[in-house]
DNA sequence: TTCAGATGTGACCATTGGAAACATGCCGGC
DNA sequence: GCCGGCATGTTTCCAATGGTCACATCTGAA
């Protein structure tokens, strides 16, 4: 018997509370743009006292770690979508890359979490490393399949890289607000800024 | 009568504290990869209490700012340096971004603070503003050198994004551990990589 | 020499992450 | 049906943190 939470709505459990912890955390996050939330705050947001969060998470990091396990699965999920929209290899590498800025304006919150330097050695959280592993690999995959089909030229890892590199900057810039000032560049153009970026290192891994 | 700290090393009023906690500051985060250190922390390592420092800053924040803004110049000479060893506008922009990337992997901790979200809006600290557009400055110049002589192409806005989205994606990526273990790329070899993935740019950029 | 301003100290405060002891409610075995 | 164990949540407590304040100490200029 579960789902009833219609009648009370203050029960003593709560009943879904990992899953609303994690939530609330990537919201607050995205609205403070800073990993440094509050965790009683989090708990206060979904109606619990923060001791509650320790029945459920180790530590606040652990908590962190599940909201960028989290985001890592959407991520992958985003780049494969992304892809699909592309025909021909080129085409989807660009469009995958246009996913991924476009994932990480959606989610900053999940997005900062992923790449936070204090969740690392990823060792001590499996479930993040394997969803990390996972989104990067469809990044590799779009570039094999360009090189396997002569689309790109070069070496397979140089051209993952630099199609990382090259949309984990852009989103950073404009997350950060580093590029509103000198570009005019928000959230809102972010996305089309990346596609043109993308665009240009293309043709450098054409040839 | 200044500089006379030889005798008696414990004095009652330090000297230079200011310039002291900013170094300090820096290398505490390059340590521990994390913003979130300890002002304690930083005013012990020098030999003061940590209300000492509030002497010299407003706040914690203020602090930072001022080990961001002097990374902002370091990291001006540091691009300017990187160009002047290139020949044609080609290599001056690629040797440029290689000193970029060495830049983040030598002062990881000022890199990190520099582009870390707390610190804007900017408005509050100006100098932090100016040193950070005098960097991005430099770039602007090298792409409209470029461009003024056919050596690249396009639009001038779009190609310094690429560029600057590029270096800063691998110099992050790199220092957060991210490509060390999927690609074997740590800090020794960030800047190598970081010329290959620049090199790959420019060849889109120059048509 | 003196004293006013600058710089450093220790005591204090509210907030935070975390642990511990206690409270509550859900579920399966009788 | 009921009852006891286990998961889940609360209250209370602690040490560390950023920050403030009153007080101590030093420095240099009048």
């Amino acid at each position: 018997m579960k789902e009833r939470l219609k009648k009370g709505g203050d029960r003593y459990h709560h009943g879904n509370l990992r899953d609303a912890l994690v939530r609330a955390a990537e919201q607050q996050i995205a609205r403070s743009g800073d990993i440094a939330l509050p965790l009683r705050d989090v708990a206060r947001l979904v109606g619990v006292s923060h001791a509650a969060a320790y029945r459920h998470f180790d530590s606040k990091q652990a908590l962190l770690a599940e909201v960028a396990a989290r985001g890592f699965e959407a991520l992958t999920v985003a780049l494969t979508a992304g892809a699909a929209r592309g025909r021909g290899p080129a085409e989807r590498l660009v469009e995958a890359a246009v996913g991924y800025v476009s994932f990480a304006l959606e989610q900053p919150g999940a997005y900062r979490v992923m790449f936070h330097a204090t969740l690392k050695p990823f060792t001590r959280f499996p479930r993040l490393a394997e969803a990390s592993l996972a989104a990067l690999e469809v990044l590799r995959a779009l570039v094999r399949e360009g090189l396997a089909t002569k689309a790109f030229s070069g070496e397979a890892d140089a051209a993952v890289m630099a199609t990382w590199a090259l949309v984990h900057g852009q989103a950073l810039l404009v997350l950060d607000g580093q590029l509103s000032g000198p570009f005019g560049i928000d959230a809102a153009q972010g996305a089309l800024a990346a596609r043109t970026s993308m665009k240009r290192l293309l043709e450098g891994l054409r040839r």
